[in-house]
DNA sequence: GCCAACGTTGGC
DNA sequence: GCCAACGTTGGC
């Protein structure tokens, strides 16, 4: 089983909106080494931590969730309406990926993205490093669980 | 809102 | 295949 990190900016969709619809598709990956690891390495039963982005001081992790249906075509690439149509994506042959998440639990309080910067445990995280523009990326399980861990101190 | 750091596109 | 121009991400 493998661990990741999954960023949304919460004014387009939050823990809050996971923890109320349950389980949600994770759509509107256009980057091809996120549409990559969908394809090749998330699997049924992954956990993933939810990460707040573009949040302001808020920015961090905010909850955690399971994967609950491998990658398939994402339907947002061939609807025009949508906020990340690609006219470009034909659909005999997808671009573009997505895969379910299941919300499992969400923090008492957000691990913020400063926390993680000032603790040396962290300092390996893709996450933390210089211009990381994934949004979707592996993380160790020894990250995940001491994030979890960290969730509890208030 | 600014801007650094990328990724993508397209002309050559 | 190079690279300049452009678009996007995301921290601040």
């Amino acid at each position: 089983m493998k661990y990741w990190l999954m960023k949304s900016e919460p004014d387009c969709y939050s823990i809050d909106d996971l923890k109320k619809d349950k389980v949600e598709m994770w759509d509107g990956v256009r980057n091809y080494q996120v549409r990559n690891m969908m394809r090749d390495e998330i699997k049924v039963g992954d956990l993933a931590l939810f990460y707040h982005s573009n949040a302001g001081k808020e920015t961090g992790v905010v909850g955690t969730m399971k994967v609950a249906k491998e990658a398939y075509p994402d339907p947002t690439q061939f609807d025009m309406k949508s906020d990340h149509p690609d006219p470009k994506s034909n659909p005999e042959n997808p671009r573009w990926l997505c895969v379910d998440v299941k919300f499992q639990s969400k923090f008492d309080r957000t691990i913020t993205l400063s926390e993680l910067k000032n603790d040396p445990f962290f300092a390996s995280m893709t996450l933390v490093q210089k211009g990381n523009r994934l949004s979707v990326m592996p993380i160790k399980k020894s990250e995940f669980n001491k994030i979890v861990k960290l969730s509890h101190n208030k």
